[in-house]
DNA sequence: ATTAAGATCAACT
DNA sequence: GTTGATCTTAATG
């Protein structure tokens, strides 16, 4: 389990707000694109309103409940898939989502992913586009990541880390009770924050 | 089978 | 600041 092909998965064995900061300044690599994460949110499975996971155990969220060191990938929004890293003990469901990060290496394959990009630090500056910059499909979902496709590269957790509520989170899970957001202070690649805004309109006024 | 909502991004004003 | 795009998942009948 320990040092498993450079993945040291005793980094992973603790609580996802534990594991989250340590992971600042690790790197994601995935075929020529590697990226430096810059930004992460913890989700705490059953004890965390905001998690997938909240609510049981469903085929979509099978891969957290699995073994630490794992990809947990899902789809949202229609169009964009995000990935998580799978961590504390198995069964627990806790995972970090990667939020943002800076290219270091392939931001050539990087840009030719996108459509649109204004500046290099833009290309991983978003759990979706951070997802769209490794390649990163449905299908790497439950890959081992001592193992790849998608590999965890551990290196010395970043020494200035900020925290605050997530971001995109509705409801309860999404207040200053959780703030279980991670990132570099004054990084340009992290993503700028967006409060949660309800997607229908807010009441009728016939009401 | 159908419906409602989603851990978002980009374009437009 | 506001709004549209677009597909998967999970809950319900």
């Amino acid at each position: 389990m320990l040092d498993r092909d450079g993945l040291d998965c005793g980094v992973l064995a603790g609580p996802a707000v534990e594991v989250a900061p340590r992971l600042l300044g690790s790197v994601v690599r995935r075929g020529r694109v590697a990226v430096r994460l810059t930004e992460v949110e913890a989700y705490q499975g059953a004890l965390d309103p905001g998690s997938h996971a909240y609510r049981g155990r469903t085929p979509r969220n099978a891969v957290m409940f699995g073994e630490p060191g794992h990809l947990y990938t899902y789809f949202t929004y229609g169009m964009h898939t995000c990935a998580n890293v799978v961590c504390a003990p198995g069964g627990t469901a806790s995972a970090v989502l990667l939020r943002g990060g800076e290219v270091i290496e392939g931001a050539d394959d990087a840009r030719a992913r996108r459509t649109t990009s204004r500046s290099p630090a833009d290309l991983a500056r978003g759990p979706a586009l951070l997802a769209t910059a490794l390649g990163i499909t449905l299908d790497d979902g439950g890959c081992d990541l001592a193992v790849g496709p998608v590999v965890l590269e551990l290196r010395e957790p970043a020494v200035a880390v900020a925290s605050g509520p997530r971001t995109g989170v509705s409801g309860p899970g999404g207040d200053a009770r959780f703030p279980w957001r991670f990132w570099i202070p004054g990084d340009p690649t992290v993503s700028p924050y967006r409060a949660h805004r309800p997607r229908r309109a807010p009441a009728d006024a016939s009401g």
